[in-house]
DNA sequence: GGAAGACCCTAT
DNA sequence: TAAGATAGGGTCTTCC
């Protein structure tokens, strides 16, 4: 017996079942990378899947107890009954039993055990996913060491190691031999890893984070539009931070699939990436899979699309293919994560386009190699045909991107921190849900301090919470405005009034829970039990993650210092995961469905903050200091600046006495608001300075030129921060602020009267028009997009008739996507639209209605020169009625 | 011409 | 079914 301790990072966990003359058993199956940089599959034993009862309502112990559960034990499916153990439940304190089940999908599928235990009983604990169990029990994130025993190990692992085996497990005459071995311990046979090892759940801890050398691969199918057949494929493989392997498929479309599955299985990829892959190449291979394979022979599909970490055995049939999520649309590959670099881009870079090219641009701009257009993506059969070399050149680069893409924007780094605060696998950080990483946290603290899981809420539905507060905002200019908001506002409140599901105060479920000494009432009139008497458990996670964040900024600041990039990018990456993971703790807990809420909780958060802040707004107010405007946690004051300060930032070389003093008088007064609202668990900080503000007078939009503590342009809500405007505006409307908020209101509005006279001449590129929104479908059965499902009335919707011309043109659409167009008729109702498909077509277009564009900038521009008295109509004719205000 | 409704996207 | 929340601005189409 060869063991062997190792540090990895867990990609994905699954298990098997079976029964065995001892009973039932189930291991788990947990693929991970090891730091050394081979990958491991380990087969982990000893846990049982189980689930709790315990009598419903106040009564502790019925008369029939015993009877109820001598019933529980004869259930199909229930193989053990533990004694009981007290725990707190929404019904108080009272005995739990652990009732051991067969098999993890016992409880739901086949004896169905928890629905028949439901008749009789509260059950809970009942939907933990099996792997979470070992993950919660053992207190294990993703990173952990483990001793285990070698069952089968190739050349990758360390030559120390290898060295150590003895004959039997090196060579392919072993090979049988091996899988008989791994069988034996309940697994499937010789998974496509580097080194396959056992151990008992016990021999898992908790290892410190490290940077895991994951094996990413991308590919990239080029397809026939007429066919919908696989014209050649294209794949890349990152080692780790090493040097990358380029492979291209063309032949038939048998050999191309087959020889992406063998890549896949020699080189074992953690992750799988591509541009789009989840809505395009994946359900493409997976169409072209069941189109080519012998259906009685599972071994065809395998070969063709056989992706997944498992044996190529019959039994694993199911395991080996791919499939999608039904209800999610995500894709699932047993043992590696789908991380498809277009959401990525997506979600960080937002994009007011979506394709590579254009997400290229964004990220290279100085690249020219990248901005050339070799091939028609629209006439792909023909590109086919006429230049293979061409098209395979274009396919492999589109492999390489969505690398590039995935580093620049740290991706992999960002999920596996995640990974690491929420201690969950690496896929449950790239496809799970917020509720996941909050369960994995919540549901651990739960067990260890003998407070009962109840299941997920179904059916959630009632009344809206009240949310945060949002003051008025007047049209026009501040002057010297101090920005001061609170840190964590949602976390801090939950902290300091210790607001949880076990400490709400219920008089009518627990009525002998009182509080030692006074309690936290909401303004709602929701009471909380104090920390003295029980802390509750979502108030310590929280706190916990405070500190948490605390230590990785300090340690994040000391790296700078020292000059420590790889530290530096480690503790950045945590605290910002961290604070990830706080913002989402409300949300979850304000939420219909989630299992540890209670309506009063959300309502709770949100009337203490918006108590808070008004609180503030009106003694500032009392004081004489105007609050110009607030949203949530934070508030904009006018600071008492002495009314000479200039208006703008002197030039270099001219006097800047009097800026400066302005400038120290604001952040003085900063400072000292900061200091005087702080109070124990609400702290107010000092976040901006403003030299101005300005509103057109709507909430939510505003834009400031900050001063301190970095000078920049500060803008929100207006058409420059959103992805469905058009640059032309954007731009525009940038500039003015930019004059503004220097006092240059005329100099404003003559730019803003030229530029729509440009656009009324039709001088402006057609490229700076095209307005972009998200378009929703649904693909059904035969590919086809339906619209109907997604929207009212599709047709009326813009980005759909956008779509359908994509699709026209033989360009793919994918549920969801951004959709450009360039609006060619306004005097229609609806209006008319062109496709905008210049960047995949490389076919110019420079047909758009100026009299469409010039309402639109009139309008969006001219609500903000309103507050200087040039209304949108003022800005078209170039001139304004004299009115009462000019002189 | 304006109200109502559907929808998108953003702030926090 | 699976699922972080609410507040808010704005565009476009339809309907009267």
């Amino acid at each position: 017996m060869v063991l062997t301790t190792v540090e990895s990072c867990v990609v994905q966990g699954s298990y098997m079942g079976r029964d065995t003359d001892s009973g039932p058993e189930t291991v788990i199956e947990l693929w991970c990378r090891a730091r050394e940089g081979h990958s491991i599959l380990l087969l982990i034993t000893g846990v049982r899947p189980w689930l709790e009862i315990s009598v419903p309502g106040r009564l502790k112990t019925p008369p029939n107890l015993d009877d109820l559960l001598d019933q529980a034990r004869a259930i199909k499916g229930v193989t053990k009954i533990h004694e009981p153990i007290d725990k707190w439940s929404e019904m108080g304190v009272k005995p739990h039993w652990r009732v051991e089940v067969s098999q993890p999908w016992a409880v739901s599928t086949g004896p169905k055990v928890r629905e028949k235990l439901e008749r009789e009983w509260s059950v809970t604990s009942a939907d933990i996913p099996f792997i979470n169990r070992l993950f919660m029990d053992n207190d294990i994130g993703p990173h952990i060491s483990t001793e285990a025993e070698v069952l089968w190990a190739n050349q990758s692992v360390p030559d120390s190691l290898f060295a150590k085996l003895p004959g039997s497990n090196k060579g392919d005459a072993a090979r049988l031999q091996a899988a008989d071995k791994i069988r034996d311990i309940g697994g499937s046979g010789l998974y496509p890893v580097d080194l396959i090892a056992t151990c008992d759940f016990t021999k898992i801890v908790r290892c410190e984070p490290f940077a895991t050398p994951f094996v990413l691969m991308s590919f990239d199918l080029e397809t026939s539009i007429a066919e919908e057949t696989v014209l050649c494929a294209a794949a890349v493989i990152q080692q780790g931070d090493g040097e990358r392997v380029i492979r291209e498929f063309q032949g038939n479309e048998k050999e191309i699939l087959t020889g992406l599955s063998k890549l896949i299985r020699e080189y074992d990829p953690d992750i799988i990436t591509g541009y789009n892959i989840d809505n395009f190449d994946l359900p493409r291979l997976n169409t072209r899979m069941k189109s080519l394979a012998n259906k009685k022979d599972f071994s065809s599909g395998a070969d063709l699309f056989g992706w997944g970490r498992v044996p190529i055995i019959e039994s694993e049939a199911k395991r080996l293919v791919p499939s999608r999520d039904s209800n999610r649309r995500t894709w699932r590959i047993h043992g590696r994560c789908v991380l498809d670099a277009w959401w990525q881009a997506r979600t960080v870079l937002r994009p007011k386009r979506e394709t590579l090219k254009y997400v290229c641009r964004l990220l290279w701009p100085e690249n020219e190699d990248l901005q050339k257009m070799d091939v028609d993506a629209s006439q792909m059969d023909r590109e086919w045909a006429e230049r293979p070399d061409v098209v395979m050149e274009y396919c492999v680069q589109d492999t390489i991107l969505p690398l590039e893409i995935l580093r620049e924007i740290s991706a992999v780094k960002r999920k596996e921190a995640l990974a690491s605060v929420a201690a969950v696998p690496l896929e449950v950080a790239i496809s799970g849900t917020t509720s996941q990483w909050i369960d994995s946290l919540v549901i651990r603290l739960a067990d260890s301090e003998n407070i009962a899981v109840p299941r997920t809420n179904r059916g959630g539905r009632g009344e809206q919470i009240v949310g945060g507060y949002v003051h008025e905002v007047e049209a026009g200019v501040s002057r010297w405005i101090a920005v001061l908001d609170f840190k964590s506002m949602y976390p801090s409140i939950m902290i300091s009034n210790n607001i949880c599901y076990t400490t709400r105060i219920d008089k009518n479920n627990r009525p002998d829970e009182v509080p030692e000494s006074g309690f936290h009432e909401s303004p709602l009139g929701a009471k909380f039990l104090p920390v003295e008497t029980r802390r509750g458990i979502i108030p310590r996670l929280l706190g916990d993650l405070m500190n948490l964040r605390s230590e990785h900024k300090s340690a994040l600041k000391t790296a700078q210092e020292s000059g420590d990039k790889v530290a530096e990018q480690f503790h950045d990456e945590m605290q910002y995961a961290v604070k990830i993971l706080m913002n989402s703790f409300y949300g979850v807990f304000a939420s219909k469905f989630y299992r540890f809420t209670h309506e009063d909780l959300g309502s709770s958060i949100t009337a203490w903050a918006r108590s808070n802040i008004k609180s503030i707004i009106n003694q500032l107010d009392e004081e004489g200091h105007h609050v110009v405007y607030s949203d949530t946690d934070s508030v904009f004051v006018e600071a008492p600046v002495k009314e000479d300060a200039p208006l703008k930032e002197p030039a270099e070389g001219e006097d800047r006495t009097s800026w400066d003093e302005a400038s120290e008088e604001l952040i003085k007064f900063g400072d000292e608001l900061a200091d005087r609202f702080t109070k124990e668990g609400a702290e107010l900080e000092f976040e901006t300075a403003l030299s101005s503000f300005f509103s057109h007078g709507a909430k939510k939009r505003y834009v400031g030129q900050v001063i301190w503590p970095e000078p920049k342009l500060l803008i929100r809500g207006y058409e420059v921060r959103r992805t469905d405007s058009f640059t032309l505006l954007t731009d525009a409307m940038t500039e003015l602020f930019e004059m503004i908020l220097d006092g240059e209101s005329d100099t404003a509005v003559n730019m803003c009267i030229s530029l729509i006279k440009k656009v009324k001449e039709g001088n402006v590129a057609p490229r700076d028009l095209v307005i972009s929104k998200s378009c929703k479908g649904k693909v059904s059965a035969g590919g086809q997009i339906d619209f109907t499902s997604a929207y009212v009335n599709p047709d009326r919707m813009v980005q759909v008739r956008a779509a359908k011309q994509r699709i026209e043109a033989g360009l793919n659409f994918t549920p969801g996507m951004k959709v450009g167009w360039l609006v060619t008729d306004f005097s229609k109702s609806p209006m008319k639209v062109a496709a905008w498909l210049e960047d995949e077509t490389g076919v110019e277009q420079t047909e758009y209605d100026p009299d469409f564009y010039v309402k639109r900038l009139a309008t969006a521009l001219g609500r903000i020169t309103e507050a200087f008295g040039w209304s949108g109509d003022d800005l078209i004719k170039g001139n304004r009625q004299a009115n009462l205000f000019s002189f």
